[in-house]
RNA sequence: GUCCCCAUCGUCUAGAGGCCCAGGACAUCGCCCUUUCACGGCGGUAACGAGGGUUCGAAUCCCUCUGGGGACGCCA
């Protein structure tokens, strides 16, 4: 049976490489007909805000996607205690009696790596629980082996065969002075707890985990199954992280820029994962049935975001990818919350902007010209077709004015009368719309010009038509 | 400093000895389509970090170097 968790630290608000490691997670779970489970690692509690806590739901809602079982850390100290002190019960852990290091010591890491403090593992067990029980202050060490030129190992599901010598391991607290677990007892104790069976997380947790293991195996409990993933990093290729980098890696950046949920995942999921099969753009249903350890890749990825840009092109490319295969009534409903419009227009309207938006709020810049009542102004001479002057532009408008104000008021209505027009005046066609464009939408740039005349109606053609032409 | 991890176009990636003088996608440039913009189509520029091996043959295996990242806390 396949358990795994997704075990955010509340100290920030969820960020896109914790989303991705939740998102990778939960498609192991429903690739395998798992488990999914969110786990709140709260044990820091000077760090913890509540704050936090809202911002890593609300973007976990946001996405969608749903775990099974909820748990909070600070709910369950006594077991993490608990296992410590079975530990310590097998000899596998002392007590370290050395006054914590002042502010800002660094001595440790002048000649290699720092082990343990001296002489504190040779202390004998009767005068540490002597000590101890006059009060004295002190902090719970794993005794990690020594001597024997053994080594840590597992297979990473990523990365393949890991080995450490446990020479390079030091003596890890598990218990601090104040008595509370540290981050590597609670999570290891929990996760047996918990009867993890796939532990997947960020790389840089791969050094750890010879510390979870040698915890594992000294509770006694089945070894979980390790998959770590490669780290995302910033442009500058360092680890993206929300004190440098700011709200451009925040998740709820994504969804109020107008990311649909579905393209949001699908992006962060190529980003260090592949199907193989140069399938981009995919659904969350194929991102399941795709899914494996195989297809994850271990060197690091950079999301591509700049000052200008704080979205990675290829994420809003797929963004507009996902947009159009919308159906037009569910993507119209999408919209029109955004630019106050009703559902009979908006589904109108959408068909003519679907191709030209990449994120939803896209829809108030290019669809502007459709919720105004009054037209921002715009310079005359915008009006002057190619190859034409501002004469042209007056008669093609009051041409228009005279053909709109009896056409069939539809698509193919109005083309075949405004064609029928240029042709009177002897224009091309491109002369008569133009003009026609400027009129109605204020600007060159506009989405196709039937459908858009169509969907503001013959009233408010008519009076942006008479406001031209007063304007040449 | 010690340990761990990584190394293919600008970015995301395919590639598990010959199919690769390296494929796809985004971005970029050009052309086509076209009433503008977009979509779409076609094409271009663009990469195996370096040096040694192994092999008939290496992007793929080994070693060294270089570069990048991460971890070394009574944070997670």
């Amino acid at each position: 049976m396949v358990r795994v968790r997704f075990a955010p630290s509340p100290t920030g608000y969820l960020h896109i490489g914790g989303a991705r490691t939740f998102i990778l997670n939960w498609l192991y779970a429903r690739h395998q007909s798992g488990t999914m489970i969110l786990r709140i690692d709260d044990t820091d509690l000077e760090r913890n805000t509540e704050q936090s806590l809202r911002s890593i739901h609300e973007g976990l809602e946001w996405l969608g996607l749903s775990w099974d079982e909820q748990y909070r850390q600070s709910d369950r100290l006594a077991l993490h205690e608990k296992l410590a002190w079975a530990i310590f019960e097998k000899g596998l852990a002392y007590r370290d009696f050395t006054p914590a290091a002042a502010e800002g010591a660094e001595e440790h890491h002048a000649g290699g790596t720092w082990l343990s403090n001296p002489g504190q593992r040779e202390i004998s067990r009767d005068e540490s629980d002597r000590r101890a029980a006059a009060g004295e202050k002190f902090v719970l060490r794993f005794k990690v082996p020594r001597g024997g030129g053994d080594a840590v190992r597992f297979t990473d599901s990523v990365y393949g065969e890991q080995s450490k010598s446990t020479e390079d391991i030091e003596d890890f607290a598990l218990l601090r002075s104040s008595g509370a677990p540290t981050y590597h007892l609670a999570s290891c104790a929990d996760d047996a707890d918990l009867r993890i069976s796939h532990i997947v997380r960020g790389q840089e947790h791969l050094p750890n985990t010879f510390k979870h293991i040698l915890i594992f195996e000294a509770a006694g409990v089945e070894m979980p199954q390790f998959a770590h993933l490669p780290l995302l990093m910033a442009p500058d290729g360092s680890k993206l992280s929300k004190r440098k980098h700011g709200p451009v890696v925040s998740i709820t950046t994504y969804r109020d820029a107008g990311f649909l949920p579905a393209a949001f995942i699908n992006f962060l999921c190529l980003l260090g994962w592949s199907p193989k099969d140069d399938r981009e753009k995919l659904s969350l249903d194929e991102l399941v049935q795709a899914f494996s350890f195989e297809g994850v890749n271990r060197s690091n990825a950079v999301v591509n975001f700049t000052e200008e840009n704080p979205f990675d092109p290829k994420a809003l490319w797929l963004n507009a990818e996902h947009i159009r295969s919308l159906p037009v009534d569910e993507l119209a409903a999408l919209l029109s919350p955004l630019v106050d419009a009703g559902p009979e227009k908006m589904r109108l309207i959408t068909p003519l902007i679907r191709e030209r938006i990449h994120l939803l709020n896209d829809v108030r810049t290019v669809a502007d010209f459709f919720f105004v009542k009054e037209l921002p102004p715009y310079d005359a001479t915008e009006l002057i077709p190619k190859k034409g002057d501002a004469e042209m532009a007056r008669r093609a408008l009051v041409e228009a004015r005279e053909t709109l104000a009896s056409a069939e008021f539809t698509h193919d209505g109005l083309e075949a009368a405004l064609r029928a027009a240029a042709e009177r005046l002897g224009i091309k066609a491109g002369q008569m719309f133009e003009p026609v464009r400027v009129a109605v939408c204020g600007r060159k740039t506009a989405p196709p010009l039937f459908g858009t005349l169509e969907a503001l109606g013959r009233e408010t053609c008519l009076e942006r038509i008479e406001q031209a032409i007063a304007k040449l």
